[in-house]
DNA sequence: CTTCCATTCGGCACTGGGTGCCATTAGTAT
DNA sequence: ATACTAATGGCACCCAGTGCCGAATGGAAG
């Protein structure tokens, strides 16, 4: 995924060589989602969305892997601003703390694209294909903050410890996902405060 | 899945009406299994196990919803078992011990099914689809410890906190086993000891 | 033994996601 | 105009999964 397929189309730098995109991933995703919304994701099929974004079948799949990458949008590019939140956090920072941080900056969404956001989060939770596809995706996330982990604690990142913390902030966020998805006022980054503060307590039994 | 598929001849009561069913979700388990052991998941089709199996792919498709749920068995009955095990505790056991203590005795495995139970994990966690279809199995068992803990913190099973310390015990675990894997020689029971210990120490902060 | 009924089997055709191949198209540079 | 580059999209193909329906297999009732 991300940009490495060649299609920013437009601006960029490059003089261009060669026969330009006809569209982007960001379009394609966009009327994806807008036909999800209309008939559902199964209905939905992949000559629909072609269809409906004037290209053939086949140039879908040179856009997108797969239909369930659809919702996810150029994800590796949240991970890397991920990536760059922790690395600008002092080293004399609790790693918890660090930890904790970051998951709350990684959610936090300007308020006007909390609608769409809230629809594509509810897509990639409530349909069974797209969320067991997900699960690929956090697999990534869960890397990123197990390697932060790992480099903080001097132990590879592989170990038990950096890959069990990674997998629990996995759940945490996606708990308080959870929420927020059910309760149409809550708001996010409170959820996933509670939910951290939670454990927390729980745990100093 | 479990056993509402009407198909585990032999015995069981009722005095069989109508044709007998010609193998079982076991038995295709088990062929299914050897042949993704020789040329890898990816590689073996439905037909080529429909085939090894002695039965027509359509009905290959009577005793598995999908060819992704073959290396599970029968997995409600360990979520049944796991209930059961809960339910058994102690009201005054504090809800922590209770849940880790359920982890670990849910994932005790006998010895001499030890490497059986390494290969099916090892596929289970490894190959990519069958690690999203997962996914749809893990649901399940969060919500059994969601539940579990919901009745014990007298709050629906949907809230937040049941809901969190069930995604924080599906991550520990499966951190545990992921260590598992890749160290041939360790004891699930003391990994999984270890990150939940751990959990709580890195919490305590 | 024959008839009836229940249940499983499995072939066939079809949908839908995903891929490899390759000619075509649309651009830039010379 | 020519050459080169890169994206397009049609076509054929593979595989998972489903609906339909007739055929096979068994027990029970006559």
């Amino acid at each position: 995924m991300s940009t490495d397929d060649g299609s920013p189309a437009g601006e960029g730098g490059a003089p261009r060589l060669g026969r330009r995109p006809s569209t982007t991933q960001a379009e394609l995703s966009h009327v994806a989602l807008t036909l999800f919304a209309e008939r559902g994701f199964d209905d939905t099929t992949v000559d629909d969305i072609a269809a409906a974004a004037g290209i053939g079948r086949r140039t879908f799949f040179r856009y997108f892997a797969s239909k369930n990458d659809l919702p996810w949008g150029d994800f590796d590019a949240q991970l890397d601003r991920m990536r760059a939140y922790l690395d600008s956090l002092p080293d004399d920072l609790p790693l918890m703390d660090a930890v904790c941080a970051s998951v709350i900056e990684f959610n936090r969404i300007p308020p006007e694209e909390v609608p769409w956001h809230r629809q594509r989060m509810r897509l990639l939770l409530g349909v069974p294909a797209l969320l067991a596809h997900s699960t690929l995706r956090f697999q990534a996330w869960r890397d990123v903050v197990a390697e932060y982990a790992a480099r903080r604690l001097g132990v590879p990142a592989d170990s038990l410890e950096p890959q069990a913390l990674a997998w629990t902030m996995l759940g945490i966020a996606l708990a308080a996902y959870e929420q927020w998805l059910v309760h149409e006022d809550a708001d996010l980054t409170e959820l996933l405060e509670s939910a951290l503060r939670m454990l927390g307590e729980r745990f100093a039994s």
